[in-house]
DNA sequence: GGCATATTCAACCATCCGGTTGACGATTGA
DNA sequence: TCAATCGTCAACCGGATGGTTGAATATGCC
């Protein structure tokens, strides 16, 4: 009964789970790592894991006694095309983000700071 | 504060909420109208309009006794286009795709016309 | 075996969410 | 003027959500 985009969506809302995903698409990590930059005990993080994984937006497999988290992008399809559904937004914008990059590298030689900021 | 995909996302994640933006995706609409196929209050329908509202995805305008929900579809844009980075975007930093999308949606959200505020 | 590491479980808590009902303010129109 | 319509507000309810702590379960290592 539940739509799996009501799950897909919720899944998204938290900006604890979307910095997670940000984080795996990197490299796939072990859920210690996954806790380590955020101020959160490993539970909290293992619950948004599992949230993560019941809406399909990342895998889990245990390897010995490390449960390695791995995202699945193609989950986030159907949401995708459900909202292209209401405008024409279909293509990123390619264009814009790499002069947004170039400005950026341009203005600051700053590096990034190596802890996850989140909504304070 | 809350970043906005927040808000977007939460409030995608409703199936009555989804329902109606694509309701409006064919016309406008009064709130009562808006309520009629649904086995809910008008008091819930309302709720549900002023999440959307709050979350930009439509706006509402108070003609006489009667407001008229508007779907806002450029407010999906920015998810979207956060979503679509997780296939297109594999090596790129998120973090400056991130910085980028909220940039691209202060700009949106400075251009909106007058309407009527009920959030704060 | 015994200890450290990795992760989850269980219980608990505060808050938010989706829904209701009933009262209310605003507007329309006879 | 007065009743009907439109929509929100306020209070309330049950259940979900996001977080904690502490115990429990696996697994790896010496």
């Amino acid at each position: 009964m539940t739509d799996p985009l009501d799950t897909v969506f919720a899944a998204l809302a938290d900006p604890t789970r979307r910095t997670i995903l940000s984080m795996l698409l990197e490299d796939d990590m072990a859920v210690t790592d996954v806790a380590e930059p955020f101020a959160m005990s490993l539970a909290g993080i293992s619950k948004h894991l599992a949230i993560l994984a019941g809406a399909g937006l990342i895998t889990q497999e245990k390897r010995g006694r490390v449960k390695w988290c791995k995202l699945e992008p193609d989950a986030l399809r159907a949401a995708s095309v459900w909202m292209q559904g209401f405008g024409q937004f279909e293509a990123v914008n390619l264009d814009a983000f790499e002069r947004f990059l170039e400005a950026e590298f341009a203005m600051d030689a700053n590096e990034q700071p190596e802890t996850v900021r989140q909504g304070d």
